[in-house]
DNA sequence: AAGTTTATTGACTCGTCAATCAACAAAAAA
DNA sequence: TTTTTTGTTGATTGACGAGTCAATAAACTT
């Protein structure tokens, strides 16, 4: 019994099985019908809205991405201080909801993903892009010329640090990685605003 | 027309191949009669000496896990201080044999492979505790009970960076990773060997 | 010479899966 | 009311793939 309008609705019910699913086994080898019947329809509906697979998994990039930038928007609203915002994007970066089995399996397979799809690649880039430049409202007030150095690494110390948590045996540890990340700052701004020789 | 003691001499060439081909396709998503063509036999031999499909992975990532320890070794052996070590770890990691396509695809994959198989996520932490001991021994001269901590970090800027590096459209600038790595040191250890309050 | 171990493959089993299609149903438009 | 658009699925296609097996053959053992 059709309604009308559904479009949107099962777009958004596949894109959220997509995600489960990758989560679930941990790799991006799921099938359509898996994801559709978790969605709750056949595997040719699924087909009908997304063309084919690798859209599905497009827009469950799309998706992930949008809800850690939804979080880091959140937390930077109530930030006060340059301080503030830098903190609230690392709190943000290594809260529990990234550390969830499905965010998990997004991140790691969507770099794999990134390697071949050049859509993927690209949206790999534009959240580099986003993090490095909020970095850089923060940091600059903070570290003036040296501020595009430090949120690149500050960037990529975020990915390490999430990737070795996630790596590791046993329960992931949000606020030991985020200490790190504290202590990077705090060595490149506590230290030496002074030092300017190569 | 047997000649025995074929089986190091198969095992090895589908080693490789298996690595060429993750690094082909970028995916995990290879099949074994596409290996075995690679390495020049049947899918069959290929399954008679490796029992399954599982069992070449585990056996790839092995290889290139062993091939940059024994760079790493090999940068190590040459070096004098303390210093010179750390340096040799953060160019034997940036350089660019790890940035080669199978490469890439090797460390890519297995990570995702990590998140399901036990035995590949034991070997990821045993990389990662190599890579941490060896920074170990260079930094503990230069940096004392604040040793762990930067090795810790340190290890995980590396793996990020390396990941930012692969990511970035374009080719990877090793050279721009290790200064990174090079600044972060600076940071830690030239700064402030007398801050103690928290 | 007979028996055993090692090397090797073509053919096969049993299964999966992405994508398509025909067909049906209901709502909206004409 | 007829037509068009939107929603929906069962069945099918066409292809591929991991792992097994029987069979063949060379080399080594006894």
């Amino acid at each position: 019994m059709p309604k009308l309008g559904m479009e949107p609705i099962r777009k958004d019910a596949l894109v959220k099985a997509t995600i489960s699913e990758i989560g679930r086994t941990g790799s991006l080898d799921v099938t359509v019908s898996q994801i559709a019947k978790r969605a709750g329809m056949s595997s040719a509906l699924a087909h009908h809205y997304f063309g084919s697979k690798e859209d599905m998994f497009l827009a469950a990039m799309r998706h992930v991405m949008t809800i850690y930038g939804a979080e880091v928007r959140g937390a930077l609203s109530v930030a006060q201080t340059p301080m503030d915002r830098i903190e609230a994007i690392v709190v943000a970066s290594f809260s529990p909801a990234n550390f969830r089995r499905e965010a998990v399996g997004a991140w790691l397979n969507f770099w794999v993903l990134a390697q071949t799809v050049p859509q993927a690649k690209r949206l790999v880039a534009v959240y580099q892009r986003r993090l490095k430049s909020n970095l850089l409202v923060g940091l600059r007030p903070l570290a003036g010329a040296r501020a595009e150095t430090i949120a690149e690494g500050l960037g990529a110390l975020i990915d390490g640090l999430y990737l070795r948590q996630v790596l590791r045996p046993g329960a992931p540890d949000g606020a030991a990685a985020a200490a790190m990340a504290r202590d990077y700052l705090a060595a490149h701004l506590g230290a030496e605003p002074l030092q300017t020789m190569k």
